[in-house]
DNA sequence: TAGTGGTCTAGACCACCGG
DNA sequence: CGGTGGTCTAGACCACTAA
């Protein structure tokens, strides 16, 4: 009689009567092989059927298991060969900066944003250049305002939507002053798509005076640009950070975040 | 007789013999009514039941579709509830930063990687900081680089590894000299995963010169380390890249690579 | 209680790969 | 050709939600 595979201590690997599923199990368990190192980079799992067999359950169960391998890019599959351990990609660069509110909310600090400005602009040469227009009398909403924490500025934003519904102003922007947020409100169309782009510079004599950093101090930049579904920009903002308080951070291979 | 949902040229959305699986179909079928807004964020999709009844398949290929909108954010499920559309997230902030050699190619240039320094060092404060070790006799090997295109220098990064195999330094650390592989050949633990922290700084007189930019010009400092299966850094890198030629894209929502 | 998504089964046929 | 993963079926029972 057929019982499964069991561990050091002779406890089933897979309890079919537990509360977790048995795909998961399984995942975890292949998982740990992998981790361990008794199953190496490049070297073929069981096969599916072996796997079912094994452990007494059905092919489609080890499909699942296998992939959430898969999706978490620890093993790949080919047809016809079978499954097989990835070789860990360590040079991916993939970083992730939280937005504002939730980097606040990580640091357990008081968060706040204070709008310096906001007002209706005309288009001048650079509005134009970056919505791709030629109707010199567009009409913007400006937005300036300064993202502090503990009382301490952090970062400077000034955004831009095109400014069509002729909506007020209201202190709700305060609320949420995303940019997506400020194109949904006073725009016609809906925002589908987002572009960031994200450079270095220095502070210019006003980014730094609003920061309270020195002059040329060394700043993030980062321009948003907010399209609509029919790829018209609709929103456009430049966020300057300050340099000494963000960073960001990307983690590798498959256990990096818990180190 | 039923023959399943049809468009408005009466032709089938769901073509059962077809070489391209009925899930996938199904996906892409889904996919466009969201992306067109006959299904708005927020709404319900049909039932599994529903989806399985119209268009004559298994409940389990109308799961398998879903299981892709949902891998691509755009459903999610709640048991007991229904498969909804989500609201379309535009302010993550995941940067990508191709790798030197892909940057490279990418632009169609000629890279090139020059070794400046290749030796072995001991240990010093900073070193056994960043290595968490308090072994002052342990040997470091370590690598100072310049990535540069077409004669223009763009990085410059400073390597150590953890000096175990006293195995010599080949020409062939030139074909790849990222840091993981660097450690790959000349530890005795394999690389499993990696931290990578950017900052911003400005040049110092040293990078300023090898970079050929302005003193205290802008640039990007990368620090990688390196880990192996017990969680000991066994690689550490510190890359500074040229400000004027290096920033990080991100595209957010649901069709923003293709504008 | 009725309806939903989540899990699981025991088959089936297929495309692909290697010897 | 046998073995592999890829797709698909027609059921089943469960946990969860809402009326």
């Amino acid at each position: 009689m057929k019982t499964g595979a069991r561990d050091v201590q002779n406890k089933p690997v897979i309890d079919k009567k537990s509360v977790i599923p048995i795909y998961y199990q399984l995942a975890k368990y292949l998982e740990e092989l992998i981790q361990t190192g008794r199953l190496q980079p490049g070297e073929a799992l069981p096969t599916e059927m072996e796997l079912a067999q094994q452990f007494e359950i059905s092919r489609m169960t080890v499909r699942k298991a296998i992939g959430e391998l898969v999706a978490a890019g620890m093993v790949y599959t080919q047809q016809g060969k079978g499954t097989f351990v990835s070789m860990p990609k360590l040079d991916n660069v993939v970083f992730e900066l939280d937005n504002y509110n939730q980097e606040i909310k990580d640091r357990g600090l008081t968060g706040k944003a204070t709008i310096l400005e906001a007002r209706i602009v005309r288009a001048n040469q650079q509005l134009m250049d970056k919505f791709k227009i030629t109707d010199k009398s567009t009409r913007f909403l400006y937005f300036r305002m300064v993202l502090a924490a503990e009382d301490e500025p952090l970062a400077y934003e000034r955004k831009y939507t095109i400014y069509t519904k002729r909506k007020p102003i209201l202190e709700s922007e305060l609320q949420d002053s995303s940019l997506t947020n400020l194109v949904s409100v006073h725009s016609d169309s809906m925002p589908v798509s987002s572009k960031k782009v994200l450079q270095v510079s220095v502070a210019t004599k006003e980014e730094a005076s609003i920061l309270q950093i020195p002059i040329k101090a060394p700043v993030f930049v980062m321009e948003q640009t907010v399209y609509n579904a029919e790829h018209q920009p609709i929103g456009w903002s430049k966020s300057v950070y300050r340099g000494d308080r963000y960073q960001l951070t990307a983690y590798d291979g498959w256990h990096g975040k818990e180190g």
